[in-house]
Formats: C-alpha cells, sequence, structure tokens
DNA sequence: CTTTCTGCAAAAGGTTTGCAGTTAG
DNA sequence: CTAACTGCAAACCTTTTGCAGAAAG
C-alpha cells in the first residue's frame, strides 16, 4: 500500500506538472491522503482526515481540488457511495468498473474489454448506442469473505 | 405511452393495497407523474411538475413517497443523473440495469441475464462476490441518433 | 374511530459563488 | 512579478426531523 501511495503521488505530480497546474500545499496533502486509502471518501470525509493530522485545508478547496483531479483522471467519483477515490489505471477511456466491499468499503477498480463488448452488445441490440459505462458491484471481497465465515462458526 | 401509464398507475395501487398502504392524494398525484414520463426526476423536478398542475405537495412528502415507492420497487433511483423514474419491469432482483439518453434525457431498463453473468464472472475471477450490480449506460438513443445525423446533414 | 399520512417549521448537510489576499513558479 | 490558487463569508440547494392536524379505510 505503501509502494501504491507513492506510485500515485508521484504520477499525480508529474500530470499535474504537464499540465501547467501548481503542486500547492492543499493539493499535495489531498494527494497524500487519497494516496492511502482505497476506500472512496466525500469531501467532508478528507477534511477530517486531514484535520486529525493538523491540516487546515477549505472544503471549498476540497470542492474545488476534487473537481480538477477527476478531470485529470486522477481520482473517480464513486456514485453508489458518494466518495472519490483515487484512480488505479491507466488512461483506458470509457469502461470504469468498480467492485465495493459491503463490509470493509474497500473499492477495486477493473477494467475487462470483455465486459464492455457484452454491454456494448446488449446496448446496440436494443437500439442504443452507448459512449460511458458505469459499472459497480456491490458485495464482499475476498478478505472479508473469508473473515465472514470465520465469524459464523 | 398513455397505456403504460395506467398499467403502472394499477399495478402501483395494487402494490400498496396488498401491503397495507393508504392511497392517499399525494401518492396518487407522484404516481400519475412518474408514470408518464420515462425521464429521470429529481424530488424538487416532481414538485415543480405538479406546481405547474396547480396541486401542490410539499417536498417533504415527496421524499417520503419516492422513499417508500422505491422500498416497494415501484420507482428506482437513477444514479448516474441522481433522479427517480418507474420501474417497468417485473420484481426481478438483483440485475437492475439502465440505458440513458444523453440528448433527450429519456430512461430505458432492461435486464440481461447474460450480462449479469458476465459481471458476475469478471468478479469472482477477481476474488469478489457480488450481490448487487450496478449498470448504468450513457448514450444516444435510436430516436435522437436518427435525428443527430438528420442535424449534421 | 384509529392509525397512517401530510404539511409546516426548522435544522442539518452538502455544494457553489464572489472576492480579497496569498503562494507557486 | 504575475497568474494561479486558497480561504473566508455567504448564499443556495438538498435532505432530514419532530410534531400537530388531516385523511384514508
Amino acid at each position: 500500500m505503501q509502494y501504491y501511495c507513492i506510485m500515485f503521488l508521484g504520477h499525480a505530480v508529474k500530470v499535474l506538472r504537464e499540465r501547467g497546474y501548481k503542486i500547492t500545499q492543499p493539493r499535495k496533502q489531498l494527494l497524500q491522503v487519497l494516496g492511502e486509502t482505497d476506500r472512496p471518501l466525500s469531501p467532508y470525509d478528507l477534511q477530517r482526515l486531514l484535520q486529525e493530522q493538523g491540516r487546515h485545508v477549505d472544503h471549498v478547496t476540497i470542492y474545488r481540488v476534487l473537481e480538477l483531479f477527476c478531470s485529470l483522471n486522477l481520482v473517480h467519483k464513486v456514485l453508489s457511495l458518494g466518495g472519490f477515490v483515487r484512480c488505479t489505471l491507466g488512461d483506458r477511456e470509457g469502461c470504469h468498473s468498480y467492485m465495493i466491499c459491503r463490509d470493509c468499503g474497500a473499492l477495486q477498480e477493473f477494467a475487462d474489454k470483455a465486459l464492455c463488448d457484452k454491454e456494448d452488445e446488449v446496448a446496440e441490440s436494443l437500439g442504443f448506442h452507448p459512449d460511458h459505462h458505469l459499472t459497480e458491484l456491490l458485495g464482499v471481497c475476498s478478505n472479508c469473505h473469508r473473515h465472514g465465515y470465520g465469524w459464523v462458526m
């Protein structure tokens, strides 16, 4: 996780620089927090977390920074939970897919070409021409599944 | 459409009665409005529409009625647009799927077993056990697609 | 007649806007 | 030094809560 966090931070800073955006304190701090978790967090969740580290960032700034990060595909907005997570994939357009664990709240992003194609196929067969897919699967991750059985027994 | 509206209203009233809920004025009026459109509408959209018909329904009531309708699977909440649409399918659990047209805003609900299975398959292959699928496809419906080409030429 | 439901008032929560002052490069 | 960015104040919109009165069955 520590490893991914550094990867994420490095990549994000690179993207910001390339596009001419400044590397400010609030942006760095938000990247830090987003890099450390795989749970979707709301703007106020993020503010609370920063607060606990003794860092005060205005909620308006958080909204604006998240909007920027989304536009650069550094984070995604997760609709079924209403929070933001760091993007863990490359710049594959169109087919964001997420699995979200009900127990631990962790989100795992994936991109599956075959699934995308199947979605297109079904839609086209109904006369629809999709250009964007939203797929969010709710359930239990392998970790929690194991522990879940443990509790019952 | 008129036909579907009556179907929807009849079915909804039956479900409410069966479960012991009262058929009140606000509930009837909301069913009416929801039955007449295939666009997702927000609580305040619905209030506005009723207002225009000279009917005053408090927004708190609208929230409470929509919550009830959702729990009875009479309407669905659409996350990518943040509105409510009438449910057009039977009580198939688990696999809600929607196609939403960017141009006209119309939503079409569908349930495709093969697509559901494919989603499960992909998730399971990544060690995840899904119990709920959220699939929303954004694009252009056949109607708007035709007219779209018309505009260009 | 009783239970359920609605409307109202108010609060709570989330999001957006404008502007003056600060900061990164 | 300058353009970009942040913080603050305030407005705005959405959603929730508690309670007294109305309405459905």
